[in-house]
DNA sequence: TAGACCCATCGTAATTTTACGATAATAAAT
DNA sequence: ATTTATTATCGTAAAATTACGATGGGTCTA
């Protein structure tokens, strides 16, 4: 990119709602998330078996949603479980329902 | 990339929900849309006044937002009057919602 | 200590995104 | 018919994203 600008500057919530939305502008991370939604948690090998996808592939969405803050990763091992980040998640909600009024 | 799978299936909701939050993953269409949201609606010069990116650039992000289908351009000679299109706004809204709960 | 298991990270490659300036297209006004 | 105003599109370049296989780093078990 040919960045001539500095950063430009947005409100907090507008980079932040950006930032979720941003992870989950992708239809495995989706899916991912709705996944850890109705089973509360799981690992990341779970995933790789439920995806036709390489297990380092699922391994690097989850670390976007990870540092989107989305979720959070507990070491349970040798696994490594992974659970919606409760806080946060509210955050996105509520941002979220007042950028759709 | 390297795609040796085909395209993956999703169900249609996360593949449009994934479509809806990909167009808002970035700040300046979160601030277009909030501009939008407020304003009802605005042309492409007005944007161009309040940001500080080229037009081309406006006009490209302008662009994305109506592929996804939250917003859509009215002819309106010389100008293009961008409004949000509440359609598809209201079915991102309740696929939101559902999502988070 | 040696293997097995699980997962992150590295290296790589194709594609997409983001941004710019320059140019083209359209319609109104002169 | 020329000019002006407004916006899209083209060409380009840098960076980010998405995917893979391979490697490495933990921890438990034999």
């Amino acid at each position: 990119m040919k960045r001539s600008l500095g950063h430009i500057e947005y409100k907090d919530d507008t980079e932040t709602l950006a930032k979720f939305a941003k992870a989950m502008g992708h239809p495995t991370r989706i899916a991912i998330l709705k996944h850890l939604e109705s089973q509360s948690c799981c690992f990341t090998g779970d995933l790789v078996d439920v995806f036709p996808l390489a297990q380092s592939t699922i391994s690097q969405h989850l670390k976007e949603l990870k540092n989107a803050g989305l979720i959070q990763g507990e070491l349970k091992p040798p696994k490594i479980k992974y659970c919606i980040n409760q806080e946060n998640w509210n955050i996105a909600k509520s941002l979220f329902q007042d950028f759709f009024k």
